[in-house]
DNA sequence: ACCTGAACACCGTTCAAGT
DNA sequence: ACCTGAACACCGTTCAAGT
């Protein structure tokens, strides 16, 4: 194993040397590109072509293909999270809840995030990515529990419950993403009635303790 | 090209030789335990392995690992279809269609369905998938159908809708899928909730006009 | 007609050799 | 310290050689 492997995001104990520095840019630049264009299936070859930089020197920031996807990855987490931190102040608080989830899914069109739940062990351990994490799923349980103060969301629904009911409307829309692009927006409609008070069944099975195992 | 390249449910144009059929039954037998084992990513080799048969022989079979896949995921497609057709008949459509879903959400369990919808179109355009795929389709709309007219299902929603939407429990539950494998039935609740007309409110976005491009 | 396994092109990952 | 590209183990797929 590589001694200097260590996410992004994490603070360096020392300062990277400039070169470094440099490629580790480049590198981040072109995989958030190559992901974007090709999907999680992008070859690190072409990543590394892109960035200008050897195959290996990609291992050397990143001890494997799925953190270095997992660190793109981290980034949007936070701007949602950042995002849905604004939105605790807003005075509806259905209406906030509807405007996170919103932004969320637009974020997921651009770059599947749902990957981030069904994630290796391995990528869901690394200090920076459970830290955000931890920040967004405080941030959803938030958001839940003012829109049912409010009366704006069912009692029986819990933050765990939303964050894996997330990402449902862009994959259910995903097959048709090309050709109609906004239909996520329809499922969204479908999801936010559900978890609406009016009309509400009584669910069949608890929820989880917890959205990751 | 093999000139003998053909989906299993197509029927022969001549019946294959006695060694060929058995080999064929032992591949579609490997395949379903290894894919249920490992999912969609098990190895050729391993069926091959599994099957007593060399690796040349799978691809004699079928054209490409896709296709293999694509033909065990028809049989499921083709029983909930049965399934559908029955539920038809029954009394409270809107009890019916909740029936015919969770049956559904079952099967997607045992071995995803979902890539269907998002298979590749080569696999797609086989006979034998195209039309497994429409008998489905006209399945769910009849459903879909009869329970609007009972006023159990919304009047906006449309049987594509309902397609599209039809694996997001499973999906939503799938990173808790070990340690809870009955957390989908509450989110078919949540999604059946939303589909109900009581409390929806008018959706953002139109319909798609159909579930695959 | 059908089966087989060596061979091919590709992949993520490793590591000895360089600066 | 860091970078590099050849090398490795694996993958799906092809195809010449067999029966």
């Amino acid at each position: 194993m590589h001694p200097t492997n260590r996410l992004e995001t994490a603070p360096p104990a020392r300062p990277l040397r400039a070169d470094a520095a440099r490629n580790r840019e480049a590198l981040l630049a072109a995989a958030s590109a190559e992901f974007a264009a090709h999907g999680a299936d992008a070859s690190v070859a072409d990543i590394a072509r892109r960035a200008g930089i050897g195959k290996g020197t990609v291992f050397r920031h990143f001890p494997t293909k799925e953190h270095l996807l997992g660190a793109i990855v981290l980034d949007r987490l936070v701007t949602i999270s950042e995002l849905g931190e604004d939105l605790l102040g807003a005075g509806d608080a259905g209406r906030a809840l509807l405007e996170f989830l919103t932004a969320a899914c637009e974020r997921v069109q651009q770059l599947d995030l749902s990957f981030l739940l069904a994630a290796s062990p391995a990528v869901l351990a690394e200090p920076a990515v459970s830290a955000a994490q931890e920040r967004m799923f405080g941030v959803v349980g938030a958001l839940v529990a003012r829109a049912q103060e409010q009366g704006a969301v069912r009692a029986d629904v819990t933050g765990p419950d939303v964050i894996l009911l997330m990402c449902a409307p862009s994959h259910a829309a995903s097959p048709l993403q090309d050709s109609d692009p906004g239909l996520w927006r329809r499922y969204l409609g479908v999801l936010f009635d559900g978890l609406r008070p009016e009309g509400a069944h009584p669910l069949p099975h608890p929820p989880p303790a917890a959205p990751v195992p």
